[in-house]
DNA sequence: TGACAATAGTCGTCATAACAAGTAATATCG
DNA sequence: CGATATTACTTGTTATGACGACTATTGTCA
């Protein structure tokens, strides 16, 4: 039962569980991925977290969103929403408004450079994807997204 | 097949692909699975890439290891490996001693105290860990171990 | 052997993340 | 209606990560 990743890590020591060797596959297989992604994202000057901001603003269209709702989307947590808006806006990516309703909302809405930008990634990305993925049939796939989707409960 | 992670991020856009849907879930749940080691981890005062190079020491006993091996046995590379030891030395967790043989290399061992605080750490881990995976048989989880596995190839 | 490349690690610098405390606006409730 | 709680966001500070340039030591080969 002892999986490859055993050698990929070169740990001396056999897995304790099929429970940590598992997450440890988990942790591993997302790094490998968030990589590749890297490597695509470099050239246009921006990290995965702050296209994920992008993702999530294009899919809201011109409402905006509030500061709360954005760290809500985001896959992973962000606790610093306001910093990492503050860096969008000064590469106008994203524009924020004080809400005329509850004016302690933000109000954040991507910009027409913003959603040029993430326009252009999507085809790369994709193929990055691919690249990473494509050789797993669709069968597969949807055993680990049940799996996955499992663990979350 | 639109799964529940859909609802879960509040995407108003369906997944353009499986493969986008399958990378998000193993994103998403490396994420939820840190957080809950970050719970544990948090009031003993280390990160999880500390922890993980304690764990990688623990495993290579009295002989040490350099930089460069601690490196490669990580699960998410770190590109500064330097400062990571510098805290951890500091913290008294490993002595740091350059090779007589090959005098470019420092050796990196973990103390007495290092070991202490990852014995330690070994129960309350796994009880996390049992959290977030016990609710999966073991079947189930070694599909899912060879699957994320095939993705890496 | 002596120049050049490769390897191992360090350091400077800037960007980002983490944690905690603070401020302003709105909601709640006696 | 006014004190208190809650919500939404901001800010200060410290830690960590990312990227590249740099130093020392060892290996390679003409």
């Amino acid at each position: 039962m002892a999986g490859k990743l055993q050698a990929e890590i070169a740990q001396s020591k056999p897995f304790e569980s099929i429970e940590a060797e598992a997450m440890l596959n988990i942790a591993k297989t997302a790094d490998v991925i968030a990589q590749s992604m890297d490597a695509v994202l470099k050239p246009y000057g921006i990290s995965q977290t702050q296209y994920n901001v992008l993702r999530i603003l294009r899919g809201a269209g011109s409402d905006g969103l509030s500061c709360r709702q954005i760290g809500e989307r985001m896959i992973a947590h962000d606790p610093d929403v306001t910093r990492l808006l503050d860096r969008m806006e000064k590469a106008t990516l994203i524009t924020r408004d004080r809400a005329t309703t509850d004016r302690r909302v933000v109000v954040t809405k991507i910009t027409a450079t913003g959603l040029k930008l993430i326009d252009q990634l999507d085809k790369p990305l994709d193929a990055s994807l691919h690249e990473s993925l494509g050789h797993i049939n669709k069968k597969k796939l949807a055993t680990l997204i049940d799996l996955l989707e499992l663990i979350r409960k």
